[in-house]
DNA sequence: GAGCAAGATGCGAAAGATATTCAGTTTTCC
DNA sequence: GGAAAACTGAATATCTTTCGCATCTTGCTC
């Protein structure tokens, strides 16, 4: 149930936050903008303002639940936090977005990084291209 | 001379952009704003609006002398590009960045990339961390 | 070097994304 | 059931980036 992943998340039950949290995992998408979130609730008749879709995106980013990432555009999305560290490559002509992991490019990122001495915190990784689909198009 | 690379990128010379090709190249960071520009051009006593320096880097981008990027934090930074593809390593507490190119890593990219039938055309891996000195600070 | 067209510039205003304020409402907890 | 704390929507603010447009420059020609 989403009200438990929201209250074991320090955050009170709220309509909104069920909500988004629900569209988050039934979507289909995994990646989503405040503006997506946003319309869908629109188009389920929910008056919930852009303000608070992005105050409780920020929020379950704070408490963990989601993640937050910049491609380039302007736009963050923002994907279900599964746990598993994963990267992504951009089809910068139709947006589709895959995943990947690979523990190779991981490995060598922490080897650069106590190179020079850094901590990890996080990274992102995105490869920018055309996906087969748009390629036969084009 | 900066006016022989900003002609032969086909754009004409004009003041603003050999300043703001000068700044690039004698500022001692790597990477700039457009607003890091332009306090810099400000404290020149230049008479250049935000918005030239905007176009200014815009075309330059489009003119392959310099590369912008998208970090966290909803700024865009530019750096001259000297034609070597790199990535960078940032320091989430004071902001310090290092460059550096990992060929495994690259081809790792090159065969996920591959393997889902991308086309790549661009990439960008940054890996935020904490730096050396700011982890003794902390 | 004057003349001209194409292209640049500066400024203010606009756009787009996100954050904040505020007053009213809802949840939680006891 | 009620008070305190947290949440909400709307409007507003902010920040970065872009646009519109009148004016000025540059690069080329003669």
């Amino acid at each position: 149930m989403e009200s438990q992943q929201i209250k074991q998340a320090g955050l009170k039950v709220t309509a909104p936050r069920v909500k988004i949290l629900k569209i988050l995992e039934n979507c289909g998408k995994r990646h989503l903008s405040a503006e997506d979130v946003y319309k869908e609730l629109l188009s389920q008749q929910e008056e919930i303002g852009l303000a608070t879709v992005y105050r409780v995106l920020t929020q379950f980013e704070s408490a963990g639940l989601v993640c937050r990432r910049h491609f380039e555009g302007g736009q963050s999305v923002f994907e279900l936090n599964h746990g598993d560290h994963h990267d992504h490559l951009v089809c910068i002509k139709c947006g589709k977005i895959v995943e990947f992991v690979d523990s190779t490019i991981e490995n060598r990122q922490a080897r650069i990084a106590s190179e020079h001495n850094f901590r990890i915190e996080d990274h992102s990784l995105v490869v920018y291209g055309i996906c087969s689909e748009c390629q036969k198009k084009a």
